[in-house]
DNA sequence: CTGTCTAATATCGTTGGTGTATTCATCGAT
DNA sequence: ATCGATGAATACACCAACGATATTAGACAG
């Protein structure tokens, strides 16, 4: 069975004429009725009877003409799905990112990628950093939104958010209403932490600023969310340095004072393999850039 | 787009080497190549990734996997359909019948075929048989069980049921007791009768029992539906002539008395054009014999 | 730098699809 | 009944295109 059968055969049940159907077809007749027995031999079935009355649809080719019908509908819907694939018109991208992105711009971005390409599905993954790597490596994972300052080789990135780390208090802490802050003066509180596991990059990052201030903290709580770090300062079971965006997280019971010291910024990066050229991809890196922007 | 670039699709999908994928096939790499070449330009967009790092699947090769399975699959029941069609396993069969059919063999019919043919949709339609004679010759019913004795040329008949006549009595009725009836006894009795515009033919034929007895009943009421008939009379309102067969309705009220005159048959004929060759038809047909056969 | 592996390109032969010419079958008109 | 008209099937020739063979191009490993 070839698709010009299936074409031939349905002008020629529609017109029910040999000589009119090659005719529409921009061919002779000899070869339309050549085509038809091929068909008719391919299907095993008698598809049209032919006798003096004219031409007529047999109960099999009356059974067969949707189902022609549906297969060059399908075969010019396949194409396009495929062109507008390639296009980044329609398809998915898997994304993974870190908890705090969600107060660095991710929305932002998803709101106006999404506003732009109505029949892009985005797969969104909260995910630690080393573990968007893997992933990515292993493309299962087509973007991430890192903290992870280690960038393997064939990547490349953008820089989406950089923020000072700012001492996070209790409301009612004797430090809190202060409008700078040295981090030595956290000497001895209770320090909340995000777990060396999910995010070895900050952890390291805390160790060095306390270090650098002369004293190693005192880690009580361990754990594994940036929002569950917060929520404990609030409870005011502790103190914590965490990056600047956890502010408009808004729970309340929670202080943000800046540092005084001068700390390097806590920077987001989206990444991707390089060697990837998806459509949707780059379709969605234009937008990860329209928001970047302002920050260079 | 060609069924031939989709075979060769799928397999150098699953190989993603085009040497082992033209293997598969049958054929050299060469002319491998070259069909992908052809189906990447039908579609509009790159399918595979080729460098040195082996043969890949673009993000619209992946979305197009999935379609050209289907297209070869729907292909193949499309084939596999028609030929069923072609041999009557499956299809759909129009069939028209007289009220009285539901009492004189159909339900019988219909029992054995549906077992025998599960997948052969059967469409019942009640309806006069002048209007099934008219639907059978436009070719909207395939088949009817019909009353009518004047056949059209061209149409092939098979005797389904041949009854006698009996007089339809209300149980109350002076000569409702007897062995059999002289139909002159029904005289001045108000007849119940099918409406000529519904059934001529048995108009015409109780017309004349009632001349050959030699009166003209006194048609009281004219209903639509040999049912409603033997309502009437269950419920004392009149007499009819109707078929035996009606005794199996089992209306109570309404008793059943052979006339003593040899009254000729009412038959139900079993009607088709005769050179419609639908295969379901045929099993159908076949059906219809197997339970005429014990009445010759 | 060379050998190997893999896909693309070049060229050729053959298959098969289409066009032209003709035949065959059926039906209607004379 | 014969003849002519109509429409589909058949015969045959030609050319495009499909696939095979041979070769080239490019990437990578040793």
């Amino acid at each position: 069975m070839e698709f010009r059968h299936l074409r031939y055969f349905l002008v020629l049940a529609e017109e029910l004429h040999f000589g009119r159907a090659a005719q529409r077809l921009a061919i002779t007749q000899p070869p339309l009725s050549l085509n038809i027995q091929q068909l008719e031999a391919s299907v095993g079935a008698q598809l049209f009877t032919r006798n003096s009355r004219g031409v007529q649809l047999t109960a099999a080719g009356q059974a067969f003409v949707p189902a022609a019908r549906a297969l060059l509908d399908q075969a010019g819907h396949a194409a396009r799905e495929a062109r507008e694939v390639a296009q980044g018109l329609v398809g998915s991208l898997q994304i993974g990112f870190a908890g705090t992105v969600l107060y660095r711009g991710l929305p932002q971005i998803l709101k106006g990628f999404a506003a732009q390409h109505p029949r892009l599905r985005l797969v969104l993954r909260e995910m630690s950093s080393s573990d968007q790597l893997i992933d990515l490596m292993h493309e299962r994972l087509d973007l991430g939104f890192v903290h992870t300052t280690r960038v393997p080789a064939g990547f490349s990135q953008i820089l989406v958010s950089s923020q000072p780390f700012v001492a996070c208090l209790p409301a009612g802490h004797a430090l809190a209403r202060r409008q700078r802050l040295a981090v030595a003066r956290l000497q001895g509180e209770p320090f909340a932490m995000v777990s060396r596991a999910v995010s070895p990059d900050y952890h390291e990052r805390i160790l060095g600023l306390c270090a650098d201030a002369g004293f190693s903290p005192e880690i009580r709580y361990e754990l594994r969310h940036w929002l569950s770090v917060v929520s404990m300062v609030a409870q005011g079971l502790g103190v914590a340095l965490v990056p600047a965006a956890l502010q408009q997280a808004g729970l309340p019971g929670a202080v943000f004072v800046p540092l005084q010291v001068q700390t390097p910024p806590y920077e987001t990066h989206c990444l991707w393999k390089t060697d990837r050229d998806q459509a949707a991809l780059g379709a969605f890196l234009d937008a990860v850039r329209a928001f970047a922007q302002p920050l260079e």
